[in-house]
RNA sequence: GGCCUUAUCGUCUAACGGUUAGGACAUCGGCUUUUCAAGCCGGUAAUCCGGGUUCGAUUCCCGGUAGGGUCACCA
């Protein structure tokens, strides 16, 4: 345990519902969850819901959803309630109210007359002077008692740099520009961020914060605000920034980072999400070991293995480590993940082993279905003469084993036509004749018409001996 | 522009002053198999640049360069 004062530990995980869950936003939520339940602590989901502009109808769900898919699950929330509930924030406008007339009190905080159009000049002006804005350089003399029509900001009152300590990126410091009178309470009655984390923060007994890097500039704001409070802040851990595809930008909702449930619906398994999600900004050290259960992430879970500079997503590796838990599941289980993605058609159990036997090569089902690898059970292949003839094979010699194998198959009984018996006539043609591509190959394609596709066997098997038979024939036709 | 911050193969990363700089994905080559694929084996490939500190720097310090963040009545 890396919790060094044996005080329970409480991690949330605090989305606004202002739209889908994204990678970012999911891996924050990971390390908060990995790290509580690694310390057997508590994990609080809490929905930031003070931006009522913003926010977008059913985005809770979505969150709680998404959040579920990948089996991160809280102790605490707006759906199962805990000891600090409420959890949603608008729920707690009482808790602000009342943080917000102590610091009014203690001088800490004033009523701001003047209107968003005001403010906005005088933040062009910095903005063309190339200067950083400050509202404090201009905080009027005489500020009105606040009534709740007006914006309550917070007073800063002691100018001057800031150092704190961050569990990842060690101690940091910001000069006395990062300090400003940011606003506690808008004019809608709505607290802001700035005030509102804190307090719920507080309140919910929150030890550790994990945030991305976007966070860093303000602290020195939220460091102030505690001050001015006279409280304690938690624990500061701050995740690198997750980069695009492209390399350079910070992945966000505006370039191009998807919904994680369309990560479901393209096939991929929770499990190999969230091991790829977790080794993007962590790594357990050591070599080898690629592939966690989620199980194992929480044992390996350590702050020390988070990083500081930011990486790429690659969906490349996403692909290959959801191959490979593929590859981990139990048979019934994959069955079942199997029958999901299957078109009605396929939904047939002799076509299970075919699957079973592409999809850990494969890696997605979706991947085969999308493909087209699935159609030919359905439908008639289309394709070009010369696909059927293998390597330097000669036409002739090719039409001869093929009709040689539409022999043998003919005469196999029909209870006598599956696998095992079909593989033992075939091979039997293969084995005399001079290389066995030259009979595998044109059957296998006849049969599929597909350059990947499974092997003629288990075609022929699974098509059945009226189908097969008639598209040896039709290949046999195309070549002639 | 101010402030903050980051920097190892193409990509994700290991290394906590001393290694032939390791692994994985991708890529390339070989082997194997029942065609293609998959699998197995192997190869190519990196410490941003310049100064220090040190017997010795990927590692510590300074500068440069290049990235990222932030400067909202958004979180």
């Amino acid at each position: 345990m890396d919790n060094e004062s044996n005080q329970k530990v409480i991690t949330r995980f605090a989305p606004s519902p202002t739209g889908f869950m994204h990678i970012g936003g999911i891996r924050t939520a990971l390390y908060a969850y990995l790290y509580a339940k690694k310390n057997n602590g508590s994990f609080i989901l809490r929905i930031e819901d003070t931006d009522k502009v913003r926010e977008v109808d059913g985005s809770i769900d979505h969150i709680i959803e998404s959040l579920k898919w990948l089996g991160i699950e809280w102790t605490e929330g707006p759906d199962i309630g805990g000891p600090n509930a409420p959890y949603k924030q608008s729920d707690r406008l009482e808790s602000y109210q009342k943080y917000a007339k102590i610091l009014i009190e203690k001088g800490f905080a004033y009523a701001d007359p003047y209107t968003e159009e005001e403010v906005e000049i005088f933040r062009n002006k910095a903005i063309e002077e190339k200067r950083a804005f400050l509202y404090r350089d201009h905080r009027p003399e005489n500020t009105p008692v606040w009534d709740g029509s007006m914006p309550l900001r917070f007073k800063t009152t002691n100018i001057k740099s800031y150092e704190w300590e961050d569990l990842v990126r060690g101690n940091l410091k910001a000069g006395p520009e990062a300090l400003d009178d940011f606003i506690l309470i808008k004019s809608d009655g709505y607290p802001t961020y700035n005030l509102a984390h804190i307090i719920d923060d507080l309140e919910m007994g929150v030890t550790h914060i994990m945030r991305g890097d976007e966070f860093i500039s303000s602290t020195p704001k939220f460091l102030a605000l505690y001050e001015a409070l006279d409280i304690e802040h938690p624990h500061f851990v701050t995740l690198p920034p997750i980069m695009g595809q492209d390399g350079k930008k910070k992945l966000g909702k505006r370039d191009g980072a998807k919904d994680v449930l369309e990560y479901k619906k393209e096939g991929y398994l929770p499990q190999a999400m969230l091991n790829f999600l977790a080794f993007i900004g962590w790594n357990p050290g050591g070599d080898e070991k690629e592939i966690f259960t989620k199980e194992e992430l929480i044992n390996a879970f350590d702050i020390k293995g988070i990083h500081i500079s930011g990486g790429k997503f690659n969906e490349e590796k996403l692909d290959w480590i959801n191959k490979e838990h593929i590859k981990k599941l139990d048979n019934d289980v994959l069955e079942k993940y199997i029958f999901e993605w299957l078109p009605k058609e396929l939904q047939i159990k002799k076509i299970i082993p075919l699957i079973v036997e592409r999809i850990s090569k494969f890696g997605d089902i979706k991947t085969m279905v999308d493909s087209g690898e699935l159609d030919f059970f359905y439908i008639e292949p289309e394709y070009q003469a010369e696909k059927l003839i293998y390597k330097n094979t000669e036409k002739g010699k090719v039409v001869q084993n093929l009709n040689d194998t539409l022999d043998s198959l003919k005469n196999m009984k029909d209870e006598d036509f599956n696998l095992e018996k079909i593989k033992i006539v075939l091979m039997e043609i293969a084995d005399h004749a001079e290389n066995r591509g030259s009979v595998l190959h044109p059957l296998r394609f006849a049969l599929s018409g597909l350059d990947k596709s499974p092997d003629p066997f288990i075609l022929s098997d699974i098509l059945g001996k009226e189908k097969t038979i008639s598209r040896i024939n039709k290949a046999i036709s195309i070549l002639s």
